[in-house]
DNA sequence: AGGTGTGAATTATTTCACAGCG
DNA sequence: CGCTGTGAAATAATTCACACCT
């Protein structure tokens, strides 16, 4: 998040930036700020604030944003569509190397930048380049199955977004994405009526 | 969570479940389930467990699902055509009310069940029928402008997909899903080698 | 002055452990 | 017995507040 805000600066030419700016910028407190980034070192200059580029730099470095990651695509319905076109991803340093479905229809077909290719291809393809992340776009009844292949298959890093739990060993990191339940948190807060801040 | 889950066994029959078997599947631990539950009432019995059916219902009552929430979809790209697909939503009580975009080649043009209208009758279509739930899926420029469009017109709820802040009134529910955040997030957990024990 | 880095204090969350009910 | 509900204990996260640098 830190990292978004301090680009944006970066870009509009700010040479520094203070925790207070920040936090603001962030919808944190400054305390909050300093903590943070005092963790992975001491990048600020007392009495100036943080160097924004500087900073943007070591962020970037202890993400492991300075390489290119090669990000395979399963599933190409909607949602993997909406994944493959997502800027985003490009600007961020992380590339698409493929698109993969099951079914007959969509194999073959142009997408984007890529073509869709059988899932049988999977293993083989993986072992020809490194690919380390996978995107799952799947339905629920597949993705268990999927990510068992693909975790064999050598992927170190799932993100999921079929609304489903999935298990992946412990050297396999893993983040769901589920639509339908942020919307139920959304249901919640209203049904409660509840503050929020107008944070991002 | 539990709700997802206590539905899953409520579709096979289970009866009872305990807050072992709960944890178990939720990915988390036996006293944290306890506490969770018993924030919102007593529901479990003592030597038994939880009664399956009786829970999932009181869940949903207190997430607010027992009613039907109309939802709107802003812009109609892929990714708004994702979620207007999404089975999910409708599964869970969320109808698509209106997807709307200001492109012209969109307005008008079928869309699942629905047809993108102009996002210039969004302030009339929502006084018509109260609409409380917004889904953002525009870019990062027109964010803040639409969104300070659609709480001026009465919307209390916005699940965001636009990879920026944005800021709310007090009284406006916001989530935001950033996916190249989430990749971010992998990139780091990869390049650090972190543990993982497969949680969902 | 202005603003970081960081121990100490506070507050929140998670885990423990056990009394008590079915 | 088995398993919940819940105070108490242990951890974790956040905020305070101030020494210290520029």
């Amino acid at each position: 998040m830190y990292l978004r805000y301090l680009e944006d600066l970066d870009t509009r030419g700010q040479r520094t930036a203070s925790s207070d700016e920040l936090a603001q910028l962030c919808g944190t407190t400054p305390a909050q700020v300093r903590k943070d980034l005092s963790f992975f070192g001491s990048f600020g200059k007392r009495g100036l604030g943080y160097p924004v580029h500087e900073l943007t730099a070591h962020l970037r470095e202890i993400l492991g944003l300075e390489r290119e990651w090669r990000v395979i695509i399963i599933g190409a319905g909607k949602i993997g569509a909406a994944l493959a076109n997502y800027r985003g991803f490009l600007q961020r340093g992380f590339r698409i190397a493929g698109v993969y479905d099951k079914s007959p229809e969509k194999i073959g077909h142009a997408w984007g930048e890529a073509i869709v290719r059988d899932i049988a291809n999977l293993e083989q393809d993986l072992t020809e380049a490194e690919t380390l992340i996978a995107v799952l776009a799947i339905p629920a009844d597949d993705a268990q199955l999927i990510v068992d292949r693909i975790v064999g298959a050598g992927i170190r890093a799932i993100l999921n977004f079929a609304p489903t739990k999935i298990t992946v060993p412990a050297h396999v990191s893993l983040k769901s994405v589920n639509m339908a339940m942020e919307l139920e948190g959304l249901s919640f807060a209203l049904t409660h009526a509840m503050a929020n801040s107008g944070a991002a």
